[in-house]
RNA sequence: GGGCGAUUAGCUCAGGGUGAGAGCACUUCCUUGACACGGAAGGGGUCAGAGGUUCAAAUCCUCUAUCGCCCACCA
């Protein structure tokens, strides 16, 4: 019946099964009129990617939702697809022409877009295999990309929308700039670190001195843009500078003129209590400067130089000029002093150069409107966070959300649909091309030249890849999704974003359901996994090791509640164990399976009846704990299961009744052959690959069979509550407990394993007497015991050795077994070494000089080795009353 | 400044009011016809600290310490 190797080989296994599930076709995804659906967007990977361990966890979370629903007979539909990544891709792009010597601006933009598209084409299928390599059921006959035309389409119905709205809007606001990438990046697109830096005290003469005052004392961490500071603020009931307020300062180094304004942002405790302001530099003076119509002078390139605004410092990189601006300051005696400051830089999140508040035209989406329905739809759980405390962290940010800057100086992207007549001046945003005017009809017809944030595009996933704006039968059926799993770094960027596109457009209906923040994978120090900084592990690598079923069981054991994975190698490995250990089982019951015909199971034995009622406890827990997406847990109670109730001891069990044979056996094999198949089922979301390969050459009934364990049926749990049986889970916890007992006085005694005992029982009762002829007659060769007698009325015999479990004595006659003269004498002399030993310490231990004067270390050791050696002595003790 | 998470065996972590657990590592024994990626038996923990609630606290509450993460217009 079967010629399977006797150590489970994943790399022999999955490549066939894999393919024989995509020629199945049961990956795709079918519309089943008056069915619900189950579908799932996949967080788009960024095309430029290759798979790392959060996509390994990520995409083992969905694999096992997806897989089980699709077990439970829904129509599944899991979209998969990669994201264009705008910065990521063009930085990659970019780095591909620098190695020719080249640069974007040498191709121009439109062969540079083609270059993107030449390394799309190239790259893009990387991590779509590594997917599969894991055993992902994504629809892959529909795969999408967020630069496909019917996504473009899409990109441009929003944008149109909400522009005609007046929810995107053009304006000249401070924005976070990355001189490297040359692009403007959102707020959250910004990483804050705190670095050691300086406060620059620095001493601004006034114009006219008021009342013997002459100058006035800022502060600042970025003393390179006093270049650019067009007033000085102080806080209006500050005493110290009221008389100044209205005054003029001569902006050292320029020579500008600039008044002294009051504004209440001031704070009078921090530094001088009087602040530089540099409106075109950050966030907070241009504020100000709005407030007090002051100038707001821009005097940095987008690299980061000094602009011609900057007069002398025009041309010089901003840490340069940061340089020559102290000490030309320090020459005029101008610095009056420098403390050490630790402070925030924000850094850009692709390439982690500091980025620079800058002041720009730029293209914003108008947030508020959009999140209060988004924000609703949580209060009220249309949508649901697991575990819900991220949503808490939801509200936080989502009351308090500001403007999002979407236009992005880059090529790679959608380009913004805005077009501009050069001829009348006209201006609009339009879904197609525009040619001439509509209002003149002059061909002087240009389009902006920003792209959109990646996010832009993104946030519209969940139902852009349905095919809307089209209208679409799929739309209607599989939106909203069900789930989406994601890592908690894209709460905002991208899951929140959805929320509010996705109800916007689709009549307020939530894009998903459930949204679950599963943990971020960290290496065994704790430290972020970044291939940059070699402390990343490759899945794939972890694959070939371990197989697929071995990563993905070893990562499932780690999803817990808590934020974060310390990533634990050693998971694996008893995973991987845990599907040769499967495997094995199997071979075991098929190597049993001669003369077998299929038929329901129907329990004959104490064991039997435990083992079903203990298949009908898991397969609730399996269901509830995947509901709510407690997949540790779930593992955990499989491998147990699997393992430690079904291998350990319902195949121990077997054994003897599969050699019976007659109806022992047949009953058995049914046994056997049903709880593996329900187990199987089970296991299969987690470790897809081994399961399917045993389950294909079980003999089931006919009505349990399908063409692949993928689209078998899910265990019905209600119906295998009939089996749920406390009494037999009673006694066989006896059982196990007894045996326990029985082998450890083995083991004690080192009584070989052929060596059969005899075990003689004192009762309390009849009932007892009862359970230990009939129940534990089953089990006694478990326990190596070749004959027994129970009675109320026994003694204790010479030389024996007491079990004491679930409230039963037990005696085992180790006469003839163990040679009591010479076990008494070894007994005996290491008793004799041992007390010596132990008067020794005592001894040491209460001489009050060695207690007054040894370090307390060693005084300790010395208790603590007393302390072993007296638990020694006991046991020995115990062992020599036994022999008696 | 605000919020969240963590602190349990040598290591990595589960658990979450009434008997302190797993995997790995360690010790001893066993190549027995499923599996040495295995079997059996063991050793090992004041559950971070201090208070409180309770018949009962590792578990709930308060505070503290340490570590980590996120948010915040920290000149």
């Amino acid at each position: 019946m079967s010629e399977l190797p006797s150590a489970y080989d994943p790399n022999e296994v999955e490549g066939p099964i894999f393919a024989s599930w995509i020629d199945g076709g049961h990956f795709g995804s079918r519309i089943v009129p008056g069915v619900r659906p189950y579908s799932v967007v996949i967080p788009p990977p960024n095309v430029t990617g290759s798979l790392h361990m959060g996509h390994a966890l990520n995409n083992t979370i969905q694999d096992v939702v997806v897989r089980r629903q699709r077990m439970l007979g829904r129509p599944t539909r899991w979209v998969v697809g990669t994201d264009h990544a705008g910065i990521a891709t063009q930085n990659k792009v970019e780095q591909k022409l620098a190695a020719e010597g080249k640069s974007r601006h040498d191709l121009g933009r439109d062969a540079f877009i083609e270059a993107c598209w030449e390394w799309r084409h190239e790259h893009g299928a990387t991590i779509i295999g590594q997917l599969k390599a894991m055993g992902c059921s994504c629809d892959y006959s529909d795969e999408w990309f967020t630069m496909d035309p019917t996504y473009q389409a899409a990109v441009r119905k929003v944008f149109v929308a909400w522009f005609d709205k007046g929810l995107i809007y053009r304006g000249k606001r401070i924005i976070n700039w990355c001189p490297r990438c040359t692009t403007a990046l959102s707020d959250i697109e910004v990483e804050h670190e705190d670095r050691a830096g300086h406060l620059w005290h620095l001493r601004y003469p006034l114009e006219v001195p008021v009342g013997g005052v002459d100058h006035l004392v800022v502060a600042t961490t970025r003393p390179e843009t006093m270049l650019g500071d067009t007033c000085i603020a102080v806080h209006p009931d500050d005493e110290r500078y009221r008389a100044l307020v209205g005054s003029m300062v001569v902006l050292p180094l320029v020579g500008r003129r600039i008044p002294v304004v009051a504004d209440a942002h001031v704070d009078p405790s921090f530094g001088s209590g009087a602040v530089k302001v540099t409106p075109a530099h950050d966030p907070n003076d241009f504020e100000i400067s709005e407030r007090h119509g002051c100038e707001k002078i821009n005097i940095m390139n987008a690299d980061a130089t000094i602009s011609v605004e900057g007069g002398a410092y025009a041309g010089l990189d901003r840490y340069e000029a940061r340089e020559r601006v102290v000490a030309d300051l320090d020459a005029l005696g101008l610095l009056v002093a420098v403390d050490d400051h630790a402070h925030s830089v924000g850094q850009c999140y692709r390439c982690q150069t500091v980025v620079e508040p800058w002041l720009s035209d730029q293209w914003f989406v108008d947030m508020r409107p959009l999140a209060e329905p988004a924000i609703e739809a949580v209060r009220d759980g249309r949508v649901t966070f697991h575990p819900k405390r991220w949503e808490n962290v939801y509200f936080l940010w989502m009351e308090n959300i500001r403007d999002w800057c979407i236009s992005r100086q880059l090529w790679w992207g959608h380009r913004i649909p805005v077009f501009y007549c050069d001829a009348c001046g006209w201006s609009g945003a339009s879904e197609h091309d525009i040619e001439r005017c509509p209002k003149c009809t002059s061909k002087a017809i240009r389009q902006d030249e920003d792209v959109l944030d990646t996010w832009f595009s993104s946030q519209l996933w969940p139902f852009a890849t349905l095919g809307w704006p089209e209208s679409d039968e799929r739309l209607d059926y599989f939106y909203p999704t069900n789930m989406l799993s994601t890592a908690r770094d894209i709460l905002f960027l991208w899951v929140a974003r959805m929320i509010m596109s996705g109800m916007y457009f689709n009549d307020g209906k939530v894009p998903f359901d459930d949204v679950i923040i599963h943990p971020t994978v960290f290496n065994a120090e704790g430290r972020r996994m970044s291939k940059s900084l070699g402390t990343g592990i490759d899945p794939l690598e972890l694959m070939e090791h371990y197989g697929a079923d071995g990563m993905r069981f070893g990562l499932m054991l780690q999803v817990t509640g808590n934020q974060d994975i310390r990533f634990s190698e050693e998971k694996l490995i008893s995973s991987r164990n845990f599907s040769n250990k499967i495997w094995n089982a199997s071979r075991f019951v098929f190597m049993n399976l001669d003369g077998y015909v299929p038929g329901p199971p129907e329990p004959m034995t104490v064991a039997d009846r435990w083992i079903l009622s203990r298949l009908a406890g898991l397969a609730a827990r399996v269901g509830e704990g995947l509901d709510t997406y407690e997949f540790g847990e779930v593992a955990r109670s499989l491998y147990d299961f699997f393992w430690n109730e079904f291998c350990d001891w319902y195949i121990e069990l077997a054994k003897g009744r599969l050699q019976a044979g007659g109806e022992q056996r047949a009953s058995v094999q049914r046994i056997l052959v049903f709880v593996l198949d329900q187990a199987l089922r089970l296991l299969h979301p987690m470790m897809p690959f081994v399961t399917e390969g045993i389950w294909r050459r079980l003999p089931l009934l006919e009505a349990d069979r399908a063409a692949s364990l993928m689209v078998a049926a899910w265990p019905d749990t209600a119906g295998l509550a009939r089996f749920t049986d406390p009494a037999a889970e009673r006694s066989v916890a006896r059982l196990i407990e007894v045996v326990g007992g029985i082998r450890a006085v083995r083991s004690r005694y080192r009584i070989p394993p052929k060596q059969g005992l005899e075990a003689v029982f004192r009762t309390a009762g009849d009932a007892e007497q009862t359970w230990v002829t009939t129940e534990f007659g089953q089990m006694s060769a478990l326990a190596g015991v070749s004959s027994f007698s129970a009675g109320t009325d026994l003694d204790k015999p010479p030389h024996s050795a007491t079990v004491i479990a679930s409230g039963l004595e037990i005696y085992l006659p180790l006469e003839g077994i163990v040679d009591f003269a010479a076990e008494a004498l070894r007994l005996g002399k290491e008793r004799e070494g041992l007390s010596a030993d132990a008067a020794k310490f005592e001894r040491k231990l209460s001489n009050e000089g060695f207690l007054a004067k040894a370090s307390p270390e060693i005084i300790e050791k010395d208790r603590a080795k007393l302390a072993e050696i007296s638990e020694q002595l006991k046991l020995v003790e115990a062992q020599l009353a036994e022999l008696a």
